[in-house]
DNA sequence: AATGAATGAGTCTTCATTCAT
DNA sequence: CATGAATGAAGACTCATTCAT
C-alpha cells in the first residue's frame, strides 16, 4: 500500500495539519505549553481529540510541527545574498523592518514555542540546528566579508555576530515576551537607534 | 497567640525556607517548573512534602520565593552611584563583568524562573517590577547623565537604554539557556568586542 | 429486493470473509484480543477498516467467525466411527497424532481464541457448545462401548473422559501457550509415552 | 532517608498492599485484566485510585502482585520431601486432594491471572519461573527416586511429570475456566479415578 | 462494496495539596 | 512543626465504530 500521491488529499492533509497547527500555537501562545490541553486545542481547530492524533504524534510532536512551518517559511539565504548590493547601514535597517516584521505576524508562534524550547532539551536541539546555526553561519560569511571590504572595520566576527543576534534575540523577548511598553510604542524609530548605535557608537564623534 | 518575634526561630524559620528555595530552584533548573515535582524537591530539601507547605502556600509561591530572595541580593543602584566616577568605557567593561559574573553563580536560578517568566503572567508582573523597571530607571538617568556631560552621543535615550538591555538579555539567553558554545568559550573576550561595538561602532573609524 | 443466492457473489464474499479472519487469528494470535487493534488486523487483511464492518458486526465477532470456522473443520464423529475397527491402543496413538497435528497447523488460531475463552463468557459458552460438548458425548459413547467390549477396564466413564480430555487440554497449554520446551523436543515421543500411562499405568506390572 | 525498619509501618503498608490485591485479583477474574479498570478496583479495595498508584507502579504490577503473593504461599518442596515415606497411590491421592484444595480457595486469584499469562510475555516468563520449573524439577526428582525403588515402572520421566502436569493443568482449566458441571459435581470422586487411570490404566489387568 | 478520515467515550497515570498523627 | 499516606481532579492518548464519498 505505497502512499498514494493524490493531490486533492495531499492538500486535504496538509490544510488540516495547518488547522491543527494555527489552534496549537494559539493555545500555547495562550497558556503555555503544559498549561493548554489537547481538548482545547481541538475546540480551538474545530475538529476532535482524536483528529489530532490522526496527524500528529503527540502534544510535543505539535511544537515540533508548529516550528518546522515556521522554519518552511525562512529565506534568509536570499537576502543576505542581495544584501552585499546595499550600503550596510542600510541593509540593517532593512533587514530589521523585515526580520522584525515577520515576527511581528508570528508574535503568537514564537510565544507558543519559545518558552517550551528553553526547558525542552530536544525542542532546543532542534531550534538550534533549525534557526540559530544557519543564521550565524550566513551572518558570519556576510559580516567577514563586509569586513575585508573595508566597510566594517576589523574584529572578532564570529563574537561580533553573536552580540548582534542577541540584540535581536533580547528585544524580541523584551518586546514580544515581556511586553514592554516603550518597545511598542516607539518600535518603528528602533530601527535608527539601532543602526547608530551599531555603526557610530555610543561614544561623540570628534567631529560630531 | 501572636506571633512572638523570637529571634532565633526568626532564623530558624528562615533557614528552612532558603534550604527549601535552594532545593526548588535546583529542581525547576533541571527539570524545567511543570515536570518538577513537590516530591523531588522536598527529597533534595531533605524534608517531606508537608513542610514544604507549612513555609510556602503552594508550588508557583516557590518560584514568588526564589524570584524575590534572588531580587533581595540586588544593590544596582549603589552600583550606578559610584559609576560616574569613572569612565564611561571602562564602567560598561566593569558592570558587564560583575553583573554576568554574578549570572553566572545563580545559572541555575535563572533557568529555574525564566521559562516560567515567559507563561506565567503573574510572574512576568512580579518580573518587571522587580527586575526591570528598577534597571531601566537607573540606566535611564545614569546614560542621561553621561549624554548632558557629553560622553555620550546625544541619542533618544530610553530606546538606547532597552538596546543595551536587550543585549544582556539576549547573551543570557543564547549562553545560558540556549548553550551557545562559542559564546562559552570566548565569554572572557565579550567585554571588549562588545565595548568596541557599543562605543566605537562597527563603522571603520575616518582616521583608524 | 431479497439477496439474490448468486453463486459467485456468494463465493467472492466467503472468500472476503475468510480473508479477513485470517488477518484477525494472526493478529489476536501475536497480540491478544484485546492489544489487537482493527487498524492492524485490515493492514495485515489488505482491506481497510470500514470493509471489515461490512462483514462482521464488531471486533468480537470477528472472535466469533474464528471459532465458528474451526469448528466446521472438524468431523470427530466420521473419526470416532471408524474407530472401533481398531485396537484400542492403536486408536489412541492415531487420534492423538492426528488431532495434535491439526492443533500444530492451528496454532495460531488456538492462541487466538483460547485466552479471550477464559474471560469472555458468551464465548466460553460458544466453546463448550461447538467443542466440548459434542467431543465429550462422542467419546463417552466410544469409552462405554469399549469398557462394554472388555477392552477398558469398567470405571466412571464421564470422569475418566474427563481426565483424558483434560490431559489432550494440559499438554495443549503447556506446549503451545506456555511454551514449554521438552514437550516440543520430545513431541514425537509422547503418543508412546501416553499409551502406556494410560493403558497399562505406571505401576510396574507383576510379571513386567 | 534508609528505609525505616517500623515494624509497625511495615504491617500497615503490607495490609495496604494486600487490600488493593485483594480488590483487583476480584476485578480481574470477574472481568478479565483488560476490562477491569483502576476505578473499580480502588472502589473495590475502598481506596483511591492515587492510592493504588502508591503500592504498585502500575496496573500490570498489580498482576505480578497477585501472583507473587500466590506463589509465597507454596511450600511443595516439603510436601514432596515428606512424601517417599508414603505409598505413591495415596500420595497421589493426598497431593491431589491438597493441592485442588488450594486451588479452590485461590479459584479468584488463578482466573484472575491466567488469561492474562497466555498473553502477556513477561507474566508468563515470570509464570513459568515461578510455578512450572520448581514443580517439575521437584516432580522429576521424586519420580525418578520410584522408579529406582522399583514402585514405578521405567519411562521417559521427564515426558511422564509432563504428561501428569498437563492433567492438573487441564481439570483446572475443565473445571475452574470453563466451568465443567460434571466435573463439579463429582469433583470428590475424581482423585481414585485418576488414580486407578495413573497407575493401573485402563486396559483390563489379566487377572481383573 | 470499499474506503479511511473523523469521532469521542473511556482509561491509565500523575501530582499538587491536605490532614490526621 | 514535621510527617507522608491519602486524595481525586485532570489530562494525554487509544481505538472501535461510523458514514460521507
Amino acid at each position: 500500500m505505497p502512499t498514494s500521491p493524490d493531490p486533492i488529499r495531499e492538500q486535504l492533509i496538509e490544510a488540516r495539519r495547518n488547522q491543527i497547527l494555527d489552534a496549537a500555537a494559539t493555545v500555547f501562545a495562550e497558556k503555555g505549553f503544559h498549561r493548554a490541553t489537547t481538548k482545547e486545542i481541538a475546540r480551538i481547530a474545530g475538529v476532535s481529540e482524536g483528529t489530532i492524533y490522526n496527524y500528529f504524534d503527540s502534544k510535543a510532536d505539535l511544537l515540533i510541527g508548529i516550528m518546522t512551518r515556521l522554519a518552511e517559511l525562512e529565506n534568509l539565504d536570499q537576502e543576505l545574498a542581495d544584501a552585499l548590493q546595499s550600503d550596510a547601514r542600510d541593509f540593517l535597517v532593512t533587514i530589521f523592518r523585515d526580520r522584525m516584521g515577520l515576527v511581528q505576524q508570528r508574535v503568537e508562534t514564537i510565544q507558543a514555542i519559545m518558552p517550551e524550547i528553553l526547558v525542552n532539551p530536544a525542542l532546543r536541539e532542534r531550534f538550534r540546528q533549525q534557526f540559530l546555526q544557519p543564521t550565524v553561519m550566513l551572518f558570519e560569511q556576510y559580516i567577514q566579508t563586509r569586513v575585508e571590504l573595508g566597510h566594517i572595520r576589523p574584529l572578532n566576527v564570529p563574537l561580533a555576530v553573536r552580540v548582534v543576534q542577541s540584540m535581536f534575540v533580547g528585544l524580541l523577548v523584551l518586546r514580544i515576551i515581556l511586553g514592554d511598553e516603550l518597545l511598542q510604542s516607539e518600535w518603528d524609530e528602533l530601527p535608527e537607534v539601532l543602526a547608530t548605535i551599531l555603526f557610530d557608537g555610543l561614544s561623540p564623534r570628534d567631529g560630531g
